[in-house]
DNA sequence: TACCTTACAGAACGATTATTCAATAATCAA
DNA sequence: TTGATTATTGAATAATCGTTCTGTAAGGTA
């Protein structure tokens, strides 16, 4: 937490909310991915005029990362809880974490699937970077799980003969596949049931 | 088969090869998706005149719609050969299915993933008919695996409490995952071990 | 009060977008 | 050879892209 009563800068005050507008942001790039995303998009969203949003986010790059850390801060905070919560058994950690991806993949007040994984698939070469800035996060996300896994593996939660890297790579599938689902239209329940598949034949220990 | 000696049409004849251009055509928009893909790409890439596209496909939406035929034909007829394959236990196919998916997305001469899963996730609401003809043939693909694992379960090849309709999905979700993995970088044996994964929870008739 | 700093609003910027026009070229049927 | 039809080329179209400039407003500090 940073010091409420912090020093004011000098000069005018901003007066847009900057979370408020990413919020808005997230939306907007969750929905049409980066490059479908105008400036002019952006600025009719938040409200916020094109020059004051280059103040503060430099350019469309910089609001996109940005937005990546709000949606980070939000919801992957929340979809991830199942993994980070130390109470819970490695097998009910990845149950709920697919579980989560279900709800909020379908979620109907936000854009289906993950922003993570459908933002910024395929993008033009001046863009690259900002795919890759996606990828890094995918891949961190992934390597969260499979620690996850592997701490369970230490513990012997998990068969002796399963490899937690391949197992957590095929959740982490599973999971983004979930996500395409969600966009053509799956429900919950639809996603509920592959989670499931996913789950079963789990390769507990004896 | 159109009859090869057809009645040439009236007029100058078309110097430009279709499908070579559409082949080029596949490789940028799989690469780049659709919106990242500019008319001047496209003509650079194809050495078609803008004139000449425009005469011969109508606009970008129908250039696009040709090379989604295009991509069909022959990519997509390749991955899917499997479940078309009288000859083939349900099994057999699924997990052919699975395997060319490997290879396929991880192919070196190819952008990676699936053109069906990348070339228009995320997109504008003006290009929401785009959007659309790919989802359809994603449903259509899932439907068309459905329909086997089906013809499966009538002749007793799966267990009789499985749902053909959700294991479809289920293979069809872990098939979509593949893809952003392969876009991500994972390499042929990593996409052989999630799709070996993924037919361990296969529920065979006892 | 007079500075200094930052944020605002709106117009303007050059570059790029998808698309079309006008002129010419190449084939067919007569 | 003449006319009809279609393709090609290269320039030109209006609209939109991300970005920046200009002038003014709103706060601090002295």
């Amino acid at each position: 937490m940073t010091e409420t009563k912090a020093r004011r800068r000098a000069g005018r005050p901003r007066v847009f909310d900057t979370d408020a507008a990413l919020d808005k942001a997230v939306r907007l790039f969750w929905q049409r991915g980066y490059e479908a995303t105008s400036m002019a998009d952006l600025v009719a969203e938040t409200g916020v005029a094109a020059a004051s949003l280059y103040a503060a986010f430099d350019n469309k790059a910089g609001l996109f990362a940005a937005v990546i850390e709000r949606y980070a801060a939000t919801f992957s905070v929340h979809l991830y809880a199942p993994i980070n919560d130390p109470a819970l058994s490695t097998y009910e950690a990845v149950k709920g974490l697919l579980e989560r991806a279900a709800s909020s993949f379908s979620e109907p007040g936000t854009p289906a699937g993950c922003f993570m994984y459908s933002a910024a698939v395929a993008v033009s070469p001046a863009s690259a970077a900002i795919e890759c800035l996606l990828r890094d996060k995918r891949i961190a996300a992934e390597a969260l799980l499979i620690e996850r896994l592997q701490r369970g593996a230490a513990q012997g939660e998990l068969a002796a003969n399963t490899d937690p890297a391949v197992l957590g790579k095929f959740i982490n599938t599973v999971m983004e596949g979930m996500s395409v689902q969600a966009r053509d239209g799956a429900t919950i329940n639809e996603l509920l049931s592959i989670a499931k598949m996913a789950l079963d034949r789990w390769p507990a220990a004896i």
